[in-house]
DNA sequence: CTTGCCCACTCGTCTATACGAGTATGCGTG
DNA sequence: CACGCATACTCGTATAGACGAGTGGGCAAG
């Protein structure tokens, strides 16, 4: 006995099926996982177990977990086994969370939140720079040449969830605490508001797509996790356009949340 | 010669390098991608005229493709070739989609829109029928135990692009106009209204993940395109939820859109 | 008991081959 | 000219084998 993986949880094939031997193996794996036969970390069987099991040869059954990996089911660990990917917690991002109220206390909303939640919150890669605006950003900007970019991560318990890059039109940020790699209590929020952009209202666009090799490096990602690519405009009372946050999220890891009036 | 193609295009492979050769072709696909050195929609080497250029195995090439497809970078079609996916029109939502002033109007705003973007819109898998709450369902709607579903699927120009199904607590629908396959003008959020069921708010929870496989069928999704999933909980004037809308769409056709006062 | 090594097991990468099935093109037949 | 078929080219599926590399447990030496 090679193995102590209860194979017996999988079916046979079904050889006069016009599905694909590799699909009906990964339908019934998928089947195992979602009815909990298989819970969330625990150790599917191994490659040799189901060669074994199916009796067809590995390529085969590679590719059986190659599917559940692009489902964002599974992942494998070299050396280790495949084992059920876990739902990590996730962080919910309320509509009202740069609101006055919320910036008041001296924390950041993402450190405060994470205590809340029992989690170790980190900020780490802190960048602070002048750059030529791109053509979209100088878009959203209205015009700007030269921004200010301040560029972080945000990790949760050690894992990378988030990482969102503001750029703000250099002749409002240049000499300010805005510049500073810590701007103080509040964040540039407050900071703008200090320096009479009084904040009127944000914009924010959301997609959702697979993640670039860049993003998967920096946010740690696993096959199967897309991104959450979230894009906030901030316009102050003027109409002016003073801050663009892009923002990408491991999409496992968040649940935005707005709530809209039914004007 | 036996391909039209300019694998010319693409480099050498790096023996030294630690990167597995798939990745590196992988790599190298992707760059002409990006550098637009291949188009949209345009016939990527056929494997066999990669096979020969890096004077690799089949299955090497196959795995670099891949690699790609999860990226949702590219697409193969059986017979034809690999061809670089093409960005498909997005339909931006705004967070106004549902105000009044959008309801006056006799046609629904998934049509209206399409008309103005010149594609061709249908609705099409409607269905509507009496069921038993989910537990999440119950929970969002307020420990209700049956509901009146309604389900829809909408597509752009032929392709499917979003799939939402409706629930209303039963006492509240049955034997209204919102029991009907169409409601009418202005949707069931008109004759909500009409009912004495005045809107307050809306809540709106957004995900982001891999589609299941049901979904890949009932969307037509390609490998490499998550979801994005939507669920807007709809409250009246009292307090009461009188609507929950689950949707899924396919995440590359769509830009969600929000508007927040700065509070 | 602790340390270090070996080995079994695991997944990762790559080759070579075979056959099947969908697509498109061109050519020959009617 | 129109139709249908042969054919070449495409990707899809599957097998069999080889070697590499990470992990972890057990065993032997100190």
């Amino acid at each position: 006995m090679t193995s102590s993986i209860p194979v017996g949880l999988l079916g046979a094939l079904d050889p006069t099926s016009d599905r694909a031997v590799f699909r009906q193996i990964a339908d019934q794996l998928r089947e195992a996982i979602d009815k909990g036969r298989f819970k969330e970390g625990e150790k599917l069987p191994s490659e040799a177990d189901l060669v074994e099991h199916y009796g067809v040869s590995r390529m085969t059954v590679r590719n059986s977990f190659s599917i559940l990996q692009g489902e964002g089911l599974v992942h494998s660990e070299h050396g280790r086994g495949v084992f059920v990917r876990p739902r990590p917690p996730v962080r919910r991002l309320a509509s009202d969370r740069f609101s006055r109220r919320h910036r008041e206390q001296g924390k950041s909303a993402f450190i405060v939140e994470a205590d809340a939640a029992g989690s170790k919150p980190e900020v780490d890669s802190l960048e602070v720079k002048e750059e030529r605006a791109s053509h979209d950003m100088s878009a959203r900007l209205g015009s700007v040449r030269r921004v200010l970019a301040r560029r972080r991560r945000y990790l949760l318990d050690g894992r990378p969830v988030e990482f969102a890059t503001s750029y703000l039109p250099l002749d409002l940020a240049r000499n300010t605490p805005i510049a500073q790699p810590n701007p103080g209590p509040g964040g540039i929020y407050a900071r703008l508001e200090e320096l009479g952009h009084h904040l009127d209202h944000f914009d924010e666009e959301i997609r959702a797509r697979m993640p670039s090799p860049a993003e998967v490096k920096t946010l740690r990602l696993a096959a199967g996790v897309p991104v959450i690519h979230l894009i906030r405009t901030a316009y102050d009372t003027e109409g002016r356009a003073v801050e663009v946050c892009d923002t990408v999220m491991a999409a496992d890891a968040y649940v935005l949340s707005y709530q809209l009036p039914a004007t």
